[in-house]
DNA sequence: CGCAGTTTTGATTCATCTCAATTTGTGTGG
DNA sequence: CCACACAAATTGAGATGAATCAAAACTGCG
């Protein structure tokens, strides 16, 4: 936000200098997290340049040849798994700062579709650059195999979730993890847009579109939240928290 | 199993020379998978000794610093994730030549428990010393990418699972999962062991311990399996798969 | 041999899904 | 710029799969 003056002028210079790491106000978010500035630099001499997508848009498909893996600039994406009998799961929304992409290397197939939900600006990373790079800079090492176990203790907590919470818990888990991560990124936690349908939500959530409404609406009648369409504010923290945790406290 | 000869041998050696990668006959499912001899050898190096777990013994627990990962000589392990409020998530089982404990690597502490569900032995891999070492051999260095990634598409089929699958389907994926493994290392597809209670496998599918009972007993009906208590018998692999996609092979 | 832990099975309840109708919102082309 | 068509969301009523509560049987360990 601060740096928006100095953001909009570089589109203005040559193709050739693009938009850095060492410039991006998500540096502290994103993989270069820890670098000191000579590194930082090294790792924007790897960014291939950015890439724009529309609402809509595939930034890849599953089965395409892994390549690169992507950090989110701007904008929000979801990415799902599709099989062959035509279930299909999201496995995930990502917004600013955050990387995509890294199911992708264990095949060097991607395995899952990543969509992008508002138009959206995504670094693109080439891997092998950057395997190569880190194996000189140790720290960036390190922070990328954080990044790559982060991804596994979240999806860790999507497994909780799935397998243990009741629909009122899920959605408050839900609206909960969005808020803290607009929270960390400048954004009002209690005030925000969703990007995505009711059921895109239910099939993240393992529930179906209606449950998602329903639930939307009670917790509205509650004074939990207001919602209008994709506009949530969230008008209780504490309470939609204390949804998390069962009611006795016991051990179950 | 062709190196057998060898591998009773080791014991003997003196404690010094331990049982190394080079001579470990889940060298191919492992993670020295596709290092040259010369390599393997200083992956040996920094191998820490195996340790020895009995039946029910925590290999680590939540909170617990993270030094090292582990690999699975023999035995089998499950690992799950404990929230404040009582819930208790398996989040996997693992058997031989499987990787316990990159959960740990983004916040320097374990996230989740590993319990030997049967007397085990690990090899202890400090991750301090594998990544230094995977900074100077590439095809190492790549391959660690390649089991975090996997670990990371294994996580998105157990969302899938939670997230789409009715009972009954959960429990033949389940099922056809472990045929699988136990046939990559060269046990019977058909015929083997559970290592973990009926509660284990409710917790790690969503289910209560009474569905995953009666949906053992129904496929038994149905002539799919033979259950009796932890001893299973594989009768029908192509009808029990075929459980997987919907009946009527629509996209739903 | 007995006891604790595990598994099986039954009866009932309940949360969520399914099916269906209606309302609201959104993008497009006249 | 408005109207129309299509997509998304809401809400209701009823069906259903899995949970819960409960009891009995089995297993293996000490």
């Amino acid at each position: 936000m601060h740096a928006n003056a100095k953001q909009k002028v570089i589109p203005l210079i040559p193709p050739g200098l693009k938009l850095a790491c060492s410039q991006c106000n998500l540096r502290e978010l994103c993989l270069p997290l820890g670098l000191s500035e000579g590194d930082m630099g090294r790792l924007d001499n790897l960014i291939g340049g950015g890439r724009k997508l529309k609402r809509g848009h595939h930034l890849y498909r599953a089965g395409d040849p892994f390549e690169s893996i992507f950090a989110v600039k701007t904008g929000f994406f979801k990415t799902d798994v599709l099989t062959e009998d035509g279930r299909d799961q999201v496995t995930g929304f990502q917004m600013a700062g955050e990387i995509l992409g890294m199911d992708g290397i264990s095949t060097e197939l991607h395995t899952c579709n990543a969509v992008a939900l508002e138009d959206s600006e995504v670094c693109l990373i080439p891997f092998a650059d950057l395997e190569a790079l880190s194996s000189e800079i140790r720290s960036l090492q390190h922070h990328l195999h954080k990044v790559l176990s982060r991804e596994i203790v979240r999806d860790h907590g999507v497994m909780m979730l799935l397998g243990t919470m009741r629909a009122e818990e899920r959605l408050a888990a839900f609206l909960l993890n969005l808020s803290q991560r607009f929270g960390a990124r400048g954004y009002s936690p209690a005030d925000f847009n969703l990007r995505m349908t009711r059921e895109e939500i239910g099939s993240y959530l393992g529930l179906k579109l209606e449950t998602v409404s329903r639930t939307f609406s009670h917790f509205q009648d509650e004074g939990l939240i207001s919602v209008q369409q994709k506009h949530i504010r969230i008008m209780n923290i504490p309470r939609l928290k204390s949804l998390l945790a069962p009611a006795d406290g016991r051990i179950r």
